[in-house]
RNA sequence: UGGCGUGUCGUCCAGUGGCAGGACAGCUGACUCUGGAUCAGCCGACGGGGGUUCGAAUCCUCCCACGCCAACCA
């Protein structure tokens, strides 16, 4: 903006800087996010729509968001609502400019009588499998249908009834008059219109001819007066198609810009793959949280500030590549670890019962809701003779650096006392370790003077009356392998779908602060991992918790270490 | 194969003729009433060959690899 140096900006960032300088659209900057509504959006289009509302914010400009829907076999309001809503949720305002192709489908039918009348365009009545046929290889150039060369009132007069509706779908075809030869597949005659006789969920049965994307795009962006059209490098080769079009109908001429799109790892990034796992059942649905898309990430617990600092910290380059979902889960902890409440859930409960402390005391004790944050607060905790721990707290023989609970060994209760473990308590036919038995220290309660002797572990935990009972879910990625679309073929990419990549833990026991969560309210579980109240199952009285993503698990690693080692 | 585009730590992004840098991941350690967070440190890359230059990731050249295009999808 203010002639700073471009170095240590994006690409399409200092081309801006630079078409600015040079006074190239008198120093406007206006972008649009252009989605054709047939699918929900994806992380990918964040990364898209944080770029182009971005720079409009960053450049003193405007962003537009556009339906590009020209194919009415797809597309549908439910799309555009849900698109409106996810844009809107990431932290965008398209203000008054929320626009349509199909708003632009009388003029695009002008111009396309425009170019018909320069000699531009013309009616062919090939079959689809003969135009491919005569549109050549890549290696070798196209011939020209036998009707390319009919005369300019002829293709008028087809064309018009085209539109009347005179004709079956596919029987014909508008395709531009360009360059048979060309190396560019894209500039061998494309194709402008085709015939479908078809509803179309915005102008209703107004058009049995509907525009194709390329006779659409670009001048929906002249339309709008768009000045760089950023979109994603398999448009690259468009760009001489989008160029000759608008040449060709002298209209204004805005700059399309390609970059490389965003491709996550463990996880499939196509609005096809998606809508085939929504359809086959493999997921919930558009929203089921372990889907990539916003309305998944959000129900997830993803806020959108972490998505945006997301899309910031990927950047922006023309070079395919994949991201680590990591830094995604990266950006979310940062995010989350300063503004969630912390509080504690036991997620598989084993009971405690602490034999020194009397029968019917309740103690209520002082807990800290974010160290991060003082101005967080504190609540009270509810604290009594029988408590709930976390079953893997607790190892009969515990393994080297085991921290934790075991036979002898003393915690400490977070907020709460010391306790040791005197003994564990089976079940007689499974084997199985049910209660401990343990006795507390009254010496070493939370915020008093220690008790002269320090421990290793601390634990998490709840008091047995007063806990409540919850549903959570344990979420993990979609995909066991990084990249499941190129290990696999065509269709096997689903072969590599994570059979954990959803847990259902029930009779969970969460403190009672949680009791009047409210859907989409997000908590860190102490020693867990970040949590929220899911949005769509979750009632007062049978609550239902989302796993966001998990805290970093020292211990975990060490554990595999070892047991790798011992192969 | 013709055209277009892209090659820098494991991953993503900077560096545009002058000591190759940051982030994530990984590994050490410090600290800790979350094995969280935080802090300190380590590991680690210019696709290859030739050339220009005092000096090349950067310029030239050849090669190689990868992506996209032969939809009446966008």
């Amino acid at each position: 903006m203010n002639g700073e140096e471009s170095t240590g900006l994006d690409f399409i960032r200092a081309r801006i800087v630079r078409d600015g300088k040079t006074g190239k659209y008198d120093g406007r900057v206006h972008t649009r996010f252009p989605p054709e509504p047939n699918g929900y959006l994806h992380i990918g289009h964040a990364k898209s729509i944080c770029l182009n509302f971005g720079i409009a914010d960053e450049y003193n400009g405007l962003c537009n968001l556009r339906m590009d829907d020209t194919d009415p076999s797809k597309e549908s309001m439910e799309y555009v609502e849900a698109i409106k809503r996810d844009v809107r949720w990431l932290g965008f305002d398209w203000g008054d400019r929320m626009y349509y192709a199909s708003d632009y489908f009388d003029q695009l039918y002008e111009w396309a009588v425009k170019l018909i009348k320069k000699g531009k365009a013309y009616v062919d009545q090939l079959s689809e499998e003969e135009i491919r046929e005569y549109r050549g290889t890549v290696t070798e150039p196209g011939r020209p249908s036998p009707y390319r060369d009919r005369s300019i009132e002829e293709n008028l007069d087809l064309f018009e009834r085209m539109k009347n509706g005179e004709f079956a779908d596919g029987e014909l075809v508008l395709r531009a008059k360009a360059d048979l030869a060309s190396p560019n597949m894209k500039m061998r005659d494309p194709l402008m219109y085709r015939i479908r006789h078809m509803s179309h969920y915005r102008t209703g049965d107004k058009w049995c001819i509907y525009p194709m994307y390329d006779f659409t795009h670009g001048q929906s962006d002249s339309i709008e007066k768009i000045t760089h059209s950023i979109c994603t490098l398999e448009f690259e080769n468009n760009r001489e198609l989008y160029d000759w079009f608008l040449d060709e109908i002298e209209i204004y001429h805005p700059q399309q810009i390609e970059f490389a799109r965003l491709n996550l790892s463990h996880t499939v990034m196509s609005k096809r793959r998606l809508l085939e796992l929504v359809e086959e059942g493999c997921v919930d649905g558009w929203d089921d949280p372990r889907m990539p898309t916003i309305s998944g990430l959000r129900r997830r617990g993803y806020s959108p500030e972490a998505i945006r600092a997301f899309c910031d910290r990927i950047g922006v380059a023309k070079r395919e590549s994949m991201v680590d979902i990591a830094l995604l889960e990266h950006c979310l902890r940062e995010d989350l670890n300063r503004r969630a409440m912390r509080v504690m859930a036991v997620l598989r409960p084993l009971k405690v019962v602490i034999e020194n402390y009397p029968e019917d005391e309740v103690e209520m004790l002082d807990a800290v809701n974010n160290p991060e944050s003082e101005s967080a607060g504190s609540r009270k905790l509810p604290f009594s003779r029988v408590i709930y721990i976390e079953q893997e707290d607790f190892r009969e023989y515990p393994p080297k650096k085991f921290f934790r609970l075991a036979p002898g060994r003393e915690v400490r209760l977070k907020h709460g006392y010391f306790i040791k473990c005197e003994k564990a308590i089976r079940d007689e036919k499974s084997g199985e370790i049910i209660e401990l038995r343990c006795t507390y220290d009254p010496k070493t309660k939370s915020g008093e003077a220690p008790a002269g002797r320090k421990v290793k572990g601390t634990l998490h935990w709840v008091s047995a009356d007063h806990a409540v009972s919850a549903e959570v879910r344990l979420y993990d990625h979609l995909f066991t392998t990084p990249d499941p679309m190129s290990e696999s073929g065509e269709e096997d990419h689903k072969k590599y779908l994570n059979p954990r990549s959803l847990e259902v833990l029930e009779g969970c026991m969460v403190e009672p602060s949680l009791s009047d969560a409210r859907p989409g309210e997000y908590f860190q579980f102490l020693r867990q991992g970040y949590f929220c109240v899911d949005s769509r199952d979750s009632k007062p009285g049978a609550l239902v918790f989302n796993r966001t993503v998990g805290l970093r698990d020292t211990w975990a690693k060490i554990e595999k270490a070892q047991q790798s080692k011992k192969g």
